[in-house]
DNA sequence: AATATATTTGACAAATATTGTCAAATACAC
DNA sequence: GTGTATTTGACAATATTTGTCAAATATATT
């Protein structure tokens, strides 16, 4: 299964820019770009926007990878973690219909 | 809809519980839990087990509680939320059958 | 193999966020 | 009113995240 890092390495990759080069576009240091390609750090909300413009990849279909990712995360070592999701899921609906402001 | 507070709250007065008393229980400051009732602050895991524990709660349905509810604030902005629950639910799966150790 | 360039890694500092402690303010019962 | 329970906010202590930098490693070119 592809990972978010997997994913930006592969268009970067594809589109011949440099971590360098990607790095600058984001305003970030290449190493943090690095790290984020290889899992070690999270990108920020402003990163995956940038991440989506430079390599052309759709931008929600980035934040889902990116949030989907993060969730996972916390919830793997979890035993209920596929019936916490699923009411996470009624929750965040829940919330959407009553909570609009 | 029921929130973790809301339940540790009604199930302590269920029991003529003090928040001093089920505070020392947890060995933790009685201004937290009454925060944790208020939903200003999250309870530990630890935390939810021994709330389990003197509240009789059943332990999962506990967590089930903290971890939606936790996930369900981290999404209530983002517009693909669902979408990205659904595909964590495809990651945790993916990572539990593959990353056993 | 030697050089040049790209990437990765680790150590560390700076900035943020979380957590615990305490006392004062408020609410509630009698 | 008094007494007790709860809530709140300020603050310190801790922990986590984030940024910066240089050295180490990997990769490509000649």
């Amino acid at each position: 299964m592809e990972t978010l890092g997997q994913l930006l390495k592969s268009k970067r990759e594809l589109k011949g820019l440099l971590l360098r080069q990607v790095a600058a576009f984001l305003d970030i240091d290449q190493a943090i770009l690095s790290k984020i390609e290889k899992g070690d750090r999270k990108p920020s909300k402003e990163n995956i926007g940038k991440l989506s413009e430079i390599l052309e990849i759709d931008r929600e279909k980035l934040m889902v990878q990116f949030l989907s990712e993060k969730i996972a995360y916390e919830l793997v070592d979890e035993d209920c973690a596929t019936q916490a999701l699923k009411v996470a899921e009624k929750k965040v609906k829940y919330y959407k219909a009553n909570n609009k402001k």
